[in-house]
DNA sequence: CTGTTAGCGCGTTCAC
DNA sequence: GTGAACGCGCTAACAG
């Protein structure tokens, strides 16, 4: 120990790792690492894995000519003793590999045995649609997420059926594509602008394309919401500092993190392949972009 | 090469690591990873990190107990081949290592012989005010980043001085301090609408501050930018989807994370510790979020 | 140009 | 309880 002191000896992790066939880092696959969507779930990863003893490697799949390929690299090169997957568009097959390292599944991905951390979308998808039904809104209209996407499927399916319950019909011009981004929120309101028919309310399936919405409607003149009424999913920073302030879907972002990090560790540790999967709950955060229209 | 594919053979990085005394990774030292600034830097960085063959590992010095220590430890374990440190909070002690790591210093910090990559922020701090005094705005107010932050001190003088310059006096009780986040604009917009006597703009040194204050005024009923302008600074995505959108110093965060990671590779591939600084030029975003002051 | 060998720095085991 | 030796899987250097 006085050796140590002297010679300023510091251990190889390198050749540690290598004898102790792990490496104490664990991958994240993001599908856009310049969302800031996923800053808070990363930093939430980071809050656990850090005291943990593990690093954090972080692969942006958007970039990556070829990210199955890129997955099944790190999970055969050793370099990751476990995989968080924020990517719902990897081809199944990708994931179907039997290389001993944990995955977790933190995007809504159905059809894997895989454990894997998500948030109530339909339900909170219903929950916003219940809330303007509630104030009165019978011609409500309905901002997607990207094709394909798990999240776009199942918040879809949670406002399809709360509308169905209420008997209210969504008619096929007021449903928008979106891809969850600001610009396309923007494009949305030129659509809704465009309309004869216009509905009183429009859901956006994530915060930003709401803000993008609102934005544009804004600038044309029209006020939220006395012209017309949103409502958000996600709850990012910024939606209570617009004016007005988003009414939106709250979605704990770094929970989402943590617990994924959470089910990982257990799962390096016991040495199986499975856990439990976890749904976290969502929650109505009323605000000032809807309008009541019930009378008094 | 039969045998390769016969076998599924797939080479062991963490050998190949040791025995070649690299790691095929670079560490970023993010101050706040939660901070969705960073997502597009990161992803800067990802860019070009991933076809140079370098994974990116990243470690929020937010949440240690103690940043410097486990800036050494990642400098000596052989775990990084190269670290961007984007924290401007760390002791000049724990940079002056000689550890042979390359590092690049991706934050403004002037008194250190490390490469660094660094945005015009004296000079578009200096830009916004003059944009203000060319509108007809002398009474001007002004939100600070944290203190001790080299940010928040090189905008502030590029303030200071165009303000003197233009023979404008910076009032006391309008500056307003500040964190860099959303919430402490909106506390700025509280002292503001306390003043007596107001300044008729506030230059705010991040896009999320003047987001924070242009939202807390407006649910006050003051509008912007009638009854107050307000400048931003960063240029973040919303800033043009706001209403009114905001007028800010445009910074290309993208690019900084694109640098660093080009001159942090020439440094491993030439084996040398230094190499020049780069300065990102930045460039006002004229929107709608201040008012003509000048008569017609 | 192909085949063999030494050793990167550690953790584990086996002998004392 | 302390010490010596082996091997994790690869690459570089060297010999044939």
């Amino acid at each position: 120990m006085e050796a140590v002191a002297q010679t300023g000896y510091r251990i190889n992790h390198m050749a540690r790792n290598l004898r102790r066939q792990r490496s104490g880092s664990i991958l994240a696959l993001v599908p856009n690492l310049a969302n800031p969507f996923f800053s808070q779930i990363l930093a939430g990863l980071s809050a656990v894995l850090s005291p943990a003893g593990y690093g954090l490697l972080i692969a942006d799949t958007h970039t990556d000519p070829n990210p199955a390929e890129r997955l099944a690299y790190y999970l055969h090169s050793g370099l990751a003793d476990g995989v968080v997957i924020f990517d719902g568009t990897l081809p199944k097959s990708a994931l179907q590999t039997r290389s001993g390292v944990p995955i977790v599944m933190a995007c809504e991905w159905t059809d894997t045995p895989l454990p894997s951390v998500r948030v109530a979308n339909a339900e909170g998808a219903a929950i916003a649609i219940r809330h303007l039904a509630a104030m009165g809104h019978r011609k409500i209209g309905y901002q997607t997420g990207p094709r394909g996407n798990v999240l776009t499927l199942s918040r879809f399916e949670g406002m399809q059926s709360a509308m169905s319950a209420l008997g209210l019909q969504l008619r096929d011009d007021w449903i928008f594509d979106g891809d969850f981004g600001l610009a396309c929120g923007a494009s949305a309101a030129r659509r809704w602008l465009a309309l004869a028919d216009r509905p009183t309310a429009v859901f956006c399936a994530s915060d930003e394309m709401a803000c993008g919405f609102m934005g544009e409607v804004q600038h044309a003149g029209i006020s939220v919401p006395d012209e017309v009424s949103v409502v958000g999913f996600d709850n990012i920073e910024v939606s209570r500092h617009l004016a007005p302030a988003l009414t939106t879907i709250h979605q704990p972002r770094g929970l989402i993190g943590e617990r994924a990090a959470r089910i990982l560790i257990g799962m390096i540790d016991t040495g199986v392949l499975t856990a439990e999967s976890e749904v976290i709950p969502v929650e109505l955060i009323r605000r000032n972009s809807v309008a009541d229209l019930r009378m008094a």
